[in-house]
DNA sequence: CGTGGATTGAGC
DNA sequence: CTCAATCCACGA
């Protein structure tokens, strides 16, 4: 008699599909939830195949030890997902099924019965709703929303003009033009339908005033909210209630595109090109590009959302690959706000790293009462120690990069890996005393401005302020409520927040980025210049944007001016094309690290020696090419050294199979003592 | 991933 | 020669 068997896929790196034993008469089925023994562990584990070929001898098979019944089955479309992600970004499987697993579901002794934990709320929001009936009985209430402008139903109506189905749409709006009014009617369209809708936002601190505006629109909607904070029981019951179908609209971050959604009718992804949505510790994936996969195999909209569009996303609209929708002008009626350039001179006066005119537009905006921001990507007080007689400069010990100096516990920082040490009273090398500190961060800016201004409340947001979401919110609420009327901070504040009072925003450096070495340095740069430039003037009146720059002159400050991002992502794209670079190639990365550098390279150049003896095995690995082996620009991070070498071809197909034969050559060598190696596909940064 | 058996190296 | 820290293969 042949027996039935079970492959079933478990949440661990490595070797994670494993065979059993199942019953004659027991129902099994793919993403069916089991709990199986490995080892001397019992894990938790889906059906990821029914009645393959048993890879051991059937007395090697154990039985299932627990069957879900009572669990429905996972979103096929999410196994789907999980192992297009694992065979894309060259992972385990069973990595990716651990981010769709809650741990504490996991760690459970028995089943769990699924009546119990779906009783009650849905994350954070709570809507009153708690049955746990897949389909609702009744459509979900929408208030009614503001009426849309002109521009905005025109919009909407190209939004939702395309095909059934897979529809991918680039919606490319300016700051403050009503995406989000957009979306909330998409999200409307879809729950009348009886679907669910998940929106993506780029991070945590994104999520609540997302949510809030979702709940108020949708009073009674079951709303579900997924992110790195939620505690283990929320996370345990929200997962319930999404396996079967039990929430209409989740709001998360990246990891949210691990969300089960039997029923899922709309992807909306928001501030579509903040790198946040890339993930490169553990198992990598890009929850855009996700996205946008899953979108297509469940056959649903999926909306991009962006003032700023990613290059990639912006060529794909430019050639047709997805449609583009333009918010050219902003809901209000308030204008852009207007920037202006203030020349930046070595022997200009400046008082806090401000230039006289934006010093007396700040202290005009203050005596207003208005909000001002002042932007300034560095966190620390500041970014150089140094001994003013012999030249020496604190470096960090482990990175090849210098530490910043932070005042608030008088410590010296590195930015990289974390390392900090007490401020040195004398140069290590000449023993000199007076040791002086260089150049400008938030805590200098903070502390500067605080002199002066102190009576209008000076806050700093950066990563230091806000080590939690907690401390992030409480400064969001200060801010809101306007009782600070003066902001420093970093990219951080540029992301997405609506600061209602704000009429002026400071940029009081920018030229590192422009000056930066990566390809992507500039694409950001005017991403974060523009994001943040969005933050003045939403309500009211238009608002005001300064940046002090060395050089007024430059191409890209007269596009920002213009606010022509078309403009500059069209400029950009003519010269990665002349340049060969992305999106007009696909790249990938092998990357090593060693304690010492030579080790690192060594392994490099083999392996680059076999993937160039490999190129001419396949016809289509001609179109790959393997550049040089190069060190990393910080070459030393957390005391390792790094080099890498890139792998690339215009060719995706044939990229992709010539890195995973590749990479099944470096398998089989023997590892060196140290060594470490990764290979990363659509890296962001090379 | 968690486990245990094998391997390597500082210590007596 | 011993014990521990580390490596790596296994699990069905």
């Amino acid at each position: 008699m042949s027996e039935r068997v079970a492959r079933v896929l478990v949440p661990q790196a490595g070797k994670c599909l494993f065979d059993y034993r199942v019953p004659d008469m027991h129902p099994m089925y793919r993403g069916q939830l089991v709990r199986v023994p490995l080892g001397r562990r019992r894990v938790l584990g889906v059906v990821w195949a029914c009645d393959p070929e048993p890879e051991v001898p059937p007395e090697r098979l154990k039985p299932i030890a627990e069957w879900w019944d009572d669990w429905p089955p996972l979103d096929p479309v999410l196994l789907d997902q999980i192992a297009f992600a694992s065979d894309y970004y060259l992972n385990p499987l069973g990595e990716y099924l651990a981010f769709v697993l809650p741990p504490a579901l996991r760690r459970r002794k028995r089943q769990v019965a699924l009546a119990a934990v779906t009783d009650g709320a849905v994350g954070e929001h709570a809507t009153g709703e708690n049955t746990a009936s897949q389909r609702r009985s009744e459509p979900v209430v929408t208030t009614p929303g503001p009426r849309l402008t002109a521009a905005q139903a025109r919009a909407y109506a190209q939004l939702t003009a395309g095909p059934t189905g897979f529809d991918p749409v680039l919606l490319f709006g300016v700051t403050g033009s009503g995406k989000t009014e957009c979306y909330l009617r998409l999200i409307a369209e879809t729950l009348a339908a009886g679907r669910q809708a998940l929106v993506l936002v780029p991070e945590i601190g994104l999520v609540p005033q997302t949510t809030t505006r979702v709940v108020a629109r949708f009073p009674g909607a079951r709303i579900g909210v997924w992110h790195s904070d939620l505690n283990a029981r929320e996370r345990q019951r929200l997962f319930a209630a999404l396996v079967q179908g039990a929430v209409d609209c989740l709001i998360g971050t990246r990891s949210a595109i691990f969300a089960p959604m039997p029923r899922l009718g709309l992807i909306l992804v928001d501030e579509e090109h903040d790198a946040s949505y890339r993930q490169f510790e553990g198992a990598p994936y890009s929850a855009r590009d996700l996205a946008l996969w899953r979108g297509k195999a469940a056959q649903v909209r999926v909306v991009l959302g962006s003032a700023t569009p990613s290059l990639e996303r912006w060529w794909d609209s430019e050639r047709g690959r997805i449609r583009r929708v333009t918010l050219a002008e902003r809901a209000t009626g308030v204008p852009l706000p207007t920037i202006e350039l203030l020349p930046v001179t070595r022997e200009a006066p400046r008082t806090a790293g401000l230039v006289p005119k934006a010093w007396e537009a700040l202290k005009e905006t203050l005596a207003r009462g208005e909000q001002a921001l002042l932007f300034l990507n560095r966190r620390g007080f500041a970014p150089t120690l140094y001994c003013a007689h012999c030249g020496w400069v604190q470096e960090c010990r482990r990175c090849s990069v210098r530490m910043v100096y932070h005042r608030v516990d008088s410590r010296m920082r590195c930015h990289h890996c974390g390392w900090s040490i007490a401020v040195p009273e004398v140069c290590p090398t000449c023993g000199n005393g007076g040791l002086s500190v260089a150049g400008q961060g938030t805590q200098r800016l903070e502390a500067e401005l605080h002199a002066a201004f102190a009576d209008h409340g000076v806050v700093r947001i950066d990563r230091d302020a806000c080590q939690t979401a907690a401390a992030f919110a409480a400064l969001r609420k200060t801010v809101a409520r306007a009782d600070a009327k003066l902001l420093i901070g970093t990219q951080m504040i540029a992301k997405g927040h609506d600061f209602p009072a704000l009429s002026l925003v400071i940029v009081v450096g920018a030229d590192a980025g422009l000056l930066a070495a990566e390809t992507r340095a500039t694409e950001r740069l005017m991403q974060q210049l523009l994001q943040v430039a969005g933050r003045a003037g939403r309500r009211g009146q238009p608002g005001r944007v300064l940046v002090q720059t060395r050089y007024p002159d430059h191409p890209f400050f007269q596009q920002l001016v213009a606010h022509d991002y078309a403009a500059f992502a069209n400029t950009l794209l003519t010269e990665r094309k002349r340049l060969a670079l992305p999106p007009f190639v696909h790249q990938a990365l092998l990357r090593a690290d060693a304690s010492r550098l030579d080790v690192a390279v060594e392994f490099l150049a083999a392996a680059k020696a076999t993937g160039e003896a490999m190129l001419g095995q396949q016809a289509q690995w001609r179109a790959v090419r393997l550049l040089d082996v190069v060190p990393l620009r910080i070459v030393r991070l957390a005391g390792r050294e790094r080099a890498q070498l890139v792998v690339e071809s215009s060719n995706r197909a044939a990229l992709h199979t010539f890195l995973r034969a590749w990479r099944e050559r470096l398998l089989q060598w023997p590892q060196r003592q140290g060594l470490r190696w990764r290979l990363e596909v659509d890296p962001l940064d090379t």
